[in-house]
DNA sequence: TCACTGATCGTCT
DNA sequence: GACGATCAGTGAG
């Protein structure tokens, strides 16, 4: 019948209670401080935080994995060139790109160049921070752990789904980037990697991740 | 922890 | 009609 594990449609809010860790404040980023540059903006996004305010609350999580498909990248969406599906991915940077992929799930990317050049930034995994009750409603899973493992997880966690397709990152909206935490802990170890799942330009290394984080997917040969 | 497999459906050739 | 930037479940080591 229905899709089973598809975002649902948004359901009518009723003003529900908001949780505590709902208040916490976050900066938004600006286009200028993003990297112009693909590779560039994968690393810098490690550590950043996705913010989404899509109903019926606020869920955010801050990035410990993504990889980086640049233009002309066999492995990217973009490589064929502009098509109804990914023609997000071709907006100036900082824009979201929602793929819908294996017949259940969504991903997230961030468009990383200029508008009219198509490459992006894929979100792969992030540690949950806010709305963590919220996210165990979307995923069904009680384990803090499994909520934003992995791409299709971590859109789900976050309620994204084709609606969030080409929403501008760093306007004010339901899905926007925020800077990262500041204080101790801030600064983390990133390591780098092939990418997951790919078939096409599969030697590059071009995954970046949160060294020892246990929010990051993947074998764990990959993430030492 | 890893390897394997089925589910599921939009997109593209 | 084939493929795919995945996930969850299962079984083996």
């Amino acid at each position: 019948m229905t899709s089973p594990r598809a975002p649902g449609p948004r359901s009518r809010s009723t003003s529900p209670p908001e949780p505590p860790d709902a208040r916490a404040r976050f900066r938004r980023l600006r286009r200028a401080e993003l990297p112009s540059e693909t590779v560039a903006l994968a690393r810098f996004l490690i550590g950043c935080i996705i913010v989404s305010d899509v109903p019926p609350g606020r869920a955010s999580a801050r990035i410990v994995e993504c990889e980086a498909y640049l233009p002309g990248d066999a492995a990217a969406h973009s490589f064929r060139g502009e098509t109804a599906r990914n023609r997000t991915l071709f907006m100036r940077r900082g824009h979201a790109y929602v793929y819908f992929i294996y017949g259940n799930h969504y991903c997230l990317n961030v468009s990383s160049e200029r508008a009219g050049i198509g490459a992006g930034v894929l979100l792969r995994a992030g540690e949950p921070l806010t709305g963590i009750d919220l996210m165990r409603a979307r995923r069904g899973v009680s384990a803090e752990r499994d909520l934003c493992r992995g791409p299709g997880r971590l859109a789900q966690a976050l309620g994204i789904g084709a609606a969030e397709d080409g929403l501008d990152l760093c306007a004010a909206g339901p899905l926007w980037l925020a800077a990262p935490r500041d204080g101790p802990g801030g600064r983390v170890a990133v390591g780098a990697s092939v990418r997951i799942g790919i078939s096409k330009e599969a030697d590059r290394v071009l995954r970046y991740y949160v060294r020892d984080s246990p929010y990051v997917s993947g074998p764990k040969k990959l993430n030492s």
